[in-house]
DNA sequence: TTAGGCTACGTTACCGGTAAACCTGACGCA
DNA sequence: TGCGTCAGGTTTACCGGTAACGTAGCCTAA
């Protein structure tokens, strides 16, 4: 990288301070200054650096970091572009991570992105290590936990309540008639998140006389074949279920599939509920009952709240981006 | 940000520098004063300054930018997957950024990545405004041209070749008896690379006496309504097509939809085929026939030869990772 | 007439690391 | 005894911006 603004100012005949005022459109200068000073930064190709900027000076970083469970996650990717969108617009530069769901890597995340003094970080989940809370105590920045919302977040948070997802969907099918209720989960690593719907759905259930019947939780990807399986395996102990909640819509498509192959007829026979709100759902031949999550206003909503912070505005301490049970065909 | 290198240093009774060895686990110093530094820098919870690192030696950055087309694609959000497990694993950060098929939003994204003087650069597709060549040339640091393969890579290459994907369906196709051939696509923007599968497709027919007979591209995201819809077109307008050859999987199955739809036999009556490999489409009753790209590996392969470029090593100028034509029960 | 304020700059000091050069005492060896 | 070598450090000089402060020249109002 050639020129700096050393460079620029003698070119320029002006003072390296000049130029930085003049490239960052402060004031202090002539029109006649500015647009030889901005002729020669073009000639030259000047690249600003933004290491320099963010290190001598602690207000400059425009780094966010965010953390997401799982790079491959549909409903994530729709937050991560939510954020990006929102952030790039206004000269943001989004470091990602991925902490597979465990609150070690996350740490490990964090201690790493720390060390690039960022502007503000988005994690998801309420779940951290104490080693990651006294880090981000710490590095003293804004920070957003989104997704699962809590009432005393470490500085702000975005998202929704699973436990109410799981409450709201109870009674959605307790009012369908539902009275035996199965479950089927899964859980790669310990998602809590998924835990907190089936917490929510057993209460209300319970509360209503109609406790659940059974649950099969798989140790496996939440995804379309444990969804099959863990349904098989599920009516093989319990055939006489009338609805089955499944983790994610991934797995209530899988569970479908096992429905169809088997004849069980679906919702007559059996009730289907899943929650998340797959795009991919909308191929089936019967709608999914299931609980659309607003994806990329979340991610939206997040990325306002840390600029808000950061423009020194008050910033939404806990903002709720409700969720929409769409009845469907299934349940 | 409380202690830096100069904090330890003094508490431990030693240099600045010496402090900086023994942190970057360098040699030059006894055990003892190994273990009372690390002692102090954990006392006082040294959190190390990378911007700081990285502005003053060239050599620190452990930054790496990606820019993909959109971050809500599901092939991509694998390819992100497999460089950012490659790259973290190794202590790299992972900036990202989408260019949503614009080169002049690439463009952009690499003039504010650029003045983070990242150590490397993962850019798709092979087609970049000069402005991002000259860039890209100033920077002067590894950048790996992922998806679509290019014998003249900037720098260097991994991916396949689009055209060739189509070229591989046309001719399976023709074996399988099919004649008349049509195409549905969409170009929200300008997606070159399904343009390439396209070409391959036509040469392919056309050199077989079999040329393609009629195509509808919608000027719409490429997703599941696009190809009902696309389908719908083509066939009011020409009815008599044996198979239908789609931009990509989402597409295709909304193409099966609308078959299913109006109870055209597919293959029977029409056969139906996709490109990319999407993972929802396992949910389908009948395998799609499609080309399965290997998304993850890609990533993977990106992250390691710009990893091995910048240990010094030499570095693969053009990595092909090949897809595979998978027949299914559609086509 | 002069204090005061404004514009349009220039100067200086620093951010926290790292590379490179330099230092020093102990030891081996001719 | 003198010299080279090596381990185990220290010193110095940056990297390229930005904040804070200084200042010359000009205008204005008391």
């Amino acid at each position: 990288m050639k020129a700096n603004l050393e460079d620029i100012a003698k070119a320029a005949g002006v003072s390296k301070m000049t130029v930085s005022r003049v490239l960052r459109g402060g004031t202090g200068f002539s029109d006649d200054t500015r647009d030889r000073v901005v002729k020669v930064a073009e000639r030259l190709g000047y690249v600003p650096n933004k290491l320099a900027a963010a290190f001598g000076s602690y207000q400059a970083s425009t780094l966010v970091g965010m953390c997401v469970p799982r790079l491959t996650s549909g409903l994530f990717a729709h937050v991560l572009d939510g954020v990006d969108r929102a952030l790039s617009r206004l000269g943001y530069q989004l470091m990602i991570g991925a902490n597979n769901h465990s609150t070690a890597e996350e740490e490990a995340w964090v201690r790493q992105i720390a060390s690039w003094r960022p502007a503000g970080l988005i994690l998801s989940g309420r779940n951290h290590s104490t080693a990651t809370v006294d880090l981000l105590r710490q590095v003293a920045v804004p920070v957003v936990e989104i997704w699962d919302l809590t009432t005393s977040p470490i500085d702000m948070s975005v998202g929704f309540s699973h436990y109410d997802c799981g409450v709201e969907m109870g009674q959605f099918l307790l009012r369908r008639g539902r009275r035996r209720a199965g479950y089927v989960g899964a859980l790669a690593r310990a998602d809590v998140m998924g835990q907190a719907r089936l917490e929510g759905f057993q209460a209300v259930l319970a509360q209503a006389g109609a406790p659940l019947v059974d649950r099969e939780v798989l140790l496996d990807m939440p995804g379309f074949y444990a969804g099959y399986y863990g349904l098989e395996t599920l009516l093989a102990r319990t055939p006489d279920l009338d609805v089955v909640y499944f983790h994610n819509d991934d797995m209530a498509v899988g569970g479908l599939a096992y429905a169809q192959a088997k004849g069980i007829r679906v919702p007559e026979d059996l009730g289907i509920a899943g929650w998340g709100g797959m795009e991919a759902a909308s191929i089936l031949p019967k709608r999914l009952t299931t609980t659309v999550v607003p994806t990329t206003a979340i991610g939206k909503a997040a990325a306002e709240a840390l600029v808000a912070r950061l423009k020194g505005e008050a910033g939404q301490e806990v903002t709720v981006v409700p969720t929409r049970l769409v009845p469907g065909e299934t349940g």
